[in-house]
DNA sequence: TTTGTTGTAGGACGGTCATCCTACACCTGC
DNA sequence: GCAGGTGTAGGATGACCGTCCTACAACAAA
């Protein structure tokens, strides 16, 4: 907390705005209040707002990977670490059910305004995409790891969608429940030594 | 075409450019511009611009509602009819490709604003689910019809963000047919007669 | 012809926005 | 003490926004 920058808090303060507000909606007025600063005094730290943008996406990649990194230490068997990535929706459901999910809800607005960090903003989900798929080939699935990755993906992003819209608990609760199923059919031949903790590179 | 209002033009103008660009990042000059009308004159025709919105909501269920009935004209079998529905991921490829669903994207965002409209945006999503549910009840799932109704809805959700975040057809298409197989399981068993025209009212 | 209604054109208004500038406080090294 | 770098404060600027006003064209009814 003491050797945080003033730049970094400035980060941190716009990326909960740009999560809660979107970050169109967002003024630099907005996060100056946040972080108890003079307006004007942005200049020194980001020449533009788009700059600001592409800070809080490199936060939100090291924030994401710190996360994935976690949860292989907290869960050795790949099954459990996708149920981790599912959870999300409930852990965080008390966000998720007003805003959504950070990184659907910043990719769609992105892609809205035809903004140059569209595809600096994807990768945060290819992250997830990423480590998902590292995760079905340690369960056997190699051939299919992606599209399995993709389809986790779309399923909890489209939970999300419908849970800031219809702010119902039930139904992510259900909807959870199910994947975890799903995914428990994709576990269950799969062979229950060899599981390297080790990633790609 | 040519008894169409100039109140007409607007709102469908409005209607492409707050999919296309979004709500906030559409002015007044970018709809006088498309409908070739003067930029002070909406006031005589739309008092604020949460008015065009509720415009452009009503014109969505409207349109949604015409589609629906449309569909139900041309299937007679409730799995027919909702795989219309799974399809519009293709049929419609070529703009969701870029933004995504229309009312997913809508409902987002007016989340994100705090948009008195939130509630009536939702209204559109409930059309389909209210239809969606009635298909499935058809088809003998009295009981968890809506629970399968939003299971549709949030898995087209997750897919058409993806979609416009990546711009992957091949996967669109194979998310589609796996709902599609997905769906025939919920279909077999089902009594194959009595399927009523008929809805609610 | 006059009156009134309906619709349009174009600009004025107050506000907010991102951006930029200048003045100043603080601190370190000389 | 003094110079120079680092960070801050606060306001100026010009653009754009939603909103609003007034003048005017077109047409119908009187």
């Amino acid at each position: 907390m003491s050797d945080k920058t003033t730049c970094d808090h400035i980060v941190e303060a716009a990326d909960q705005l740009f999560y809660r507000q979107g970050y169109e909606h967002t003024s630099f007025s907005d996060i100056a209040d946040a972080v108890q600063i003079s307006r004007g005094n942005f200049y020194y730290h980001f020449k533009t707002k788009a700059e600001i943008l592409d800070a809080v996406i490199d936060l939100r990649i090291g924030n994401t990977r710190k996360m994935l990194e976690r949860w292989e230490g907290e869960a050795k068997h790949p099954e459990d670490r996708i149920k981790r990535y599912i959870h999300i929706l409930l852990t965080n459901w008390s966000k998720i059910k007003y805003f959504g999910c950070p990184v659907g809800t910043l990719c769609t607005e992105l892609a809205k305004l035809n903004h140059t960090s569209q595809e600096e903003a994807s990768k945060i989900f290819t992250l997830f995409r990423t480590w998902l798929r590292q995760q079905f080939i340690l369960l056997g699935h190699k051939k299919d790891a992606d599209a399995l990755a993709m389809h986790v993906l779309a399923w909890s992003q489209g939970v999300a969608t419908l849970a800031s819209t219809f702010h119902d608990k039930k139904f992510v609760s259900k909807e959870v429940k199910q994947m975890c199923e799903w995914l428990k059919s994709y576990t269950e031949n799969a062979t229950q030594t060899e599981y390297s903790t080790n990633q790609n590179k």
